[in-house]
Order: structure tokens, then C-alpha cells, then sequence
DNA sequence: GACATTTTTTGACGGATCGTCAAAAATTCA
DNA sequence: TGAATTTTTGACGATCCGTCAAAAAATGTC
């Protein structure tokens, strides 16, 4: 153990630390409550500290982001990994989406304001960079669970349709409704709907796009079920 | 003519005035970059004048998206007595809400914005709540088209759904794909995709409701035609 | 251990923006 | 015309951002 891996072991923690924070912070108080100085204070360091690790209140938010991908990409991973058809593989990992932002709501916060518009020009090109590849390596893991799908004829695809479209509604499909959530609690049209809507209507779709088994061809809830104890349950945040 | 009324038409010009150069500086700026002392010096108001029209930055926002909700009633309104089945007037609605968007991009960044955690605390209770009343009022047109179509058995919902879940579902797409066009432009999914798949991604999920007459048993491409000539063309900004 | 050198941490500070409010300007009224 | 009222103004206090010179801590040398 040299002093160097300390110093940068040490470095890391208190990264993770921050960020950590930073969560918190972003989840109790918002974008506009969540300063530089009150994660400094709750971190105990001063706020110079705190710059060394991060150029700017964005930058933090994109960082948490950032860390949220990485661990999004092995849970996609590891649901992709369920045994059954491609469309059950792929129910499995919208139902891994869905339990992970429901259990880590500042994932939802940070993806909100990240997305709003401008908020990214002061993020450093480094960060930016990386969320973009994180981003990447995510959708990877479903466009392959489709392509797998059209190259068993499980999936076939309207002429000039192409993979990336069906994953690209599905996508939006979640963000949408997650959005919508968060925000439209008060509007008439979500009352009466019970939270696991997501997963419906990545069926819906799914079955318009065709494909096989389609919903009503196999037993969409005993998937569920079996989702719930061999994806959720044995993943491990890495 | 009295005094009192020509100083609130005064009044309320200037708010319009106000709200366009906050829209022109939110497109241009962004959320940070747009400052009260910009469109004050822009409006060649002081900052004190703009105090009197909106409690805030935040405000100020939420009043533009009003006018836009408004607006969109009234353009849903328009778009919902295009001549055809109900499959057709939803297909109408969509495509004027894509024109729309794409007519005046200052929406979809207000609309960001606004969806963006903890924005909204900072709003008056005023502006919040007639916010609610035109969003529900613009959902309201296409929860009415649904509703004929279930009663003209055209569209007949699986045991357990809701009208009010198949317009969530166009709605979320929706948002998420304006969501997803807005940022993720680098996104190597995103490439070789044309602009006009948001319509495409509403035929998919009505579909996969069976909405009768499916994307493949009536010329979606020629009701298109027929839209943008007798919806768009003839709408007049209220 | 004492002292010099390097690294890390600190918090005071300048700059920018927000939102306020007493004073100035404009308008209305008598 | 001049007093009373309304409207507008921009200086001001407060807050937060991001920086940087100085202080503190850690490391290296004898």
C-alpha cells in the first residue's frame, strides 16, 4: 500500500461521499436548495473541497447521474441474463428500470434536470463525455436483447422500421411516464391508476410492434413474479 | 373608454410583451441564462415592473406555459373536429401537437423546465393552479375523442383499462420523445431516425390497443396530407 | 525530533443574480 | 395650477457561485 493509492483511495471515498450527499440534498430540497455550501457543510469539508472533485453545481448532478448509469447498465445487464423468451427478457428489464427508479428516486430528479435544456452547457466536457458513452453502454444492452429477437423472428420489424425505433419508443415510453409522475400527481386522468402503469404500457407497445409471445399469448404476471426473485432480489449494486 | 380599462389593456399588453421576450431569452439562454435584469433591459422596463407582473423567475415560466397550454386547447379543439374516425382525429391531435412543438421550440424547453423537480415550489399558488385547470383542459380533448371512439366500438379496452391509461400512454410518449430529441442528439441510437417518428410511435401503441382501423388498414400517409391542409394550415393562433 | 518542502484544505472575497422598497416620476383629480 | 394618488425606478441587502491566497497538514530530509 503505497501513500499514493491512500491518498487516492481516500480521494474516491469522499467523492462517493459527495455525491452521496448530493442525493440526499437533491431529493429534500430540489434543484434550486440543493447550494455548494450546504453539501460542504453536510460533508464537513469546505466548499474549496468540494471544487477540487467537482467544477460546478452541475457537474455534481451530472457526476450522481453518471454513477446511476454505471450501476443501470449492470442491472440491465444482469436482468438481459433472465431465462425465457426475448420478449420476457425484455419485460424483465423494464421491470428492473421501474424498480430502480422507484427505489432510487434521485435518479429521477437528476435525470429531470439534466434534461432540461442549457443545464448541461456548464457540465465539463469530461463528464459530459462519459455520461454520453454511459448512456450508451445502457441502450446497448436492450438493442441487443431486439435484434436477438429479430434474428429468432420474434420480432418483425415493418419494412424501414428498425430495432433502434422499437427500443427508442420503449425508452420514451418510460421517461414520459416517469416524468409525467412526478410532476401530474394533481391531474384528474391519474387518479384511479395504480403505480406499476409502466410496465403495461411497454406491453401495449410491444404488442403493437408485434412481438411474439404478445401479451395476452403468455402469463405476463407470472413473469412478473419470477422477475421479481431471480433479477431484483439477486442483484447486487455494484 | 374609461381610465381603469385602458390602463388594464395597457397592463396586459405589457404582460404579453413580458412573456415574449421571456420565451425569445429561455430559447437563446436557457433557464440559467435567463435573468430578470435581461428581459427587464430587453422590455426597457425596470426590474421593479417586472416584479409586478410575476413573483419570480419561476413565475414567469409557468405564465408562458399557460399561454401555450391555452393555445393548445384551442389547437387540440380545432385538430379534434377534423373530419374521419376517431382513429383519425387522434391521429390529427397528435400531428398538430408535433407542429406545434416544433413551430414554437420555447414550449418544449418551458415544459422541461417546469417538469424539473422542486421548479414549481417557487411559483404563486395562482399561476399553479390555473396551470392544473389548462393542462386538464387540453387532456380533456383527447380523453373526449377516446371516450367516442369506446362508445362507437371502435376502441374496445381490455378488462381492467381505462380510457383515461390509453391517453396516458400517448401522453407519455409523447413527452419522453420530445424529452429524448431535445438532449440526446448524440445518442448513435438516435441517428438515421427522421424527425417525424413521434407520429409513427402514437399509430404503434394504438395498435397494440387495437384501436380500430389499425395503422395498416387506412392511409395513415394521405389523412396526414388531409391534416396539415384542414387542421394546421386553417388554425388561427387565439 | 527539528526543520524544509510539498500537498491539501480553508474560508474570505469578488461577482452575479434575486427580490425588495423607499424615493422619484408620472398620472389623475380638484 | 397644485395636491393627491398611482406607477416606475434602481439602489440595496441577501444569497449563492466559483476563486485563490493564506493557513494547516502531510511528507521528506538530516
Amino acid at each position: 500500500m503505497t501513500t499514493q493509492s491512500r491518498k487516492e483511495r481516500e480521494f474516491q471515498e469522499r467523492e462517493k461521499l459527495l455525491i452521496d450527499i448530493a442525493a440526499k440534498v437533491l431529493v429534500e430540497r430540489g434543484y434550486i436548495g440543493m447550494t455548494m455550501d450546504r453539501i460542504a457543510e453536510l460533508a464537513q469539508y469546505s466548499k474549496g473541497t468540494v471544487y477540487q472533485h467537482f467544477t460546478c453545481k452541475e457537474d455534481i448532478i451530472t457526476a450522481l447521474h453518471n454513477r446511476d448509469l454505471t450501476v443501470l447498465r449492470s442491472l440491465f445487464h444482469h436482468a438481459s441474463g433472465f431465462k425465457g423468451t426475448t420478449r420476457e427478457r425484455m419485460q424483465a428489464v423494464g421491470q428492473a428500470y421501474d424498480w430502480f427508479l422507484t427505489t432510487y428516486p434521485h435518479c429521477n430528479v437528476a435525470m429531470s434536470i439534466l434534461h432540461s435544456s442549457s443545464i448541461l452547457d456548464k457540465v465539463s466536457g469530461h463528464q459530459v463525455g462519459h455520461m454520453h458513452g454511459a448512456e450508451q453502454g445502457v441502450i446497448q444492452v436492450i438493442v441487443d436483447i431486439a435484434r436477438e429477437a429479430v434474428a429468432a423472428g420474434e420480432l418483425i420489424l415493418q419494412p424501414g422500421k428498425t430495432v433502434e425505433q422499437v427500443i427508442l419508443g420503449l425508452w420514451a415510453m418510460s421517461m414520459g411516464l416517469f416524468a409525467i409522475q412526478e410532476k401530474a400527481r394533481h391531474l384528474s386522468i391519474m387518479k384511479d391508476l395504480e403505480p406499476n402503469r409502466v410496465q403495461d404500457m411497454h406491453h401495449v407497445l410491444m404488442d403493437g410492434y408485434g412481438w411474439r409471445p404478445l401479451s395476452h399469448e403468455y402469463d405476463t404476471r407470472a413473469v412478473d413474479e419470477r422477475v421479481m426473485h431471480e433479477v431484483i432480489e439477486t442483484f447486487v449494486i455494484p
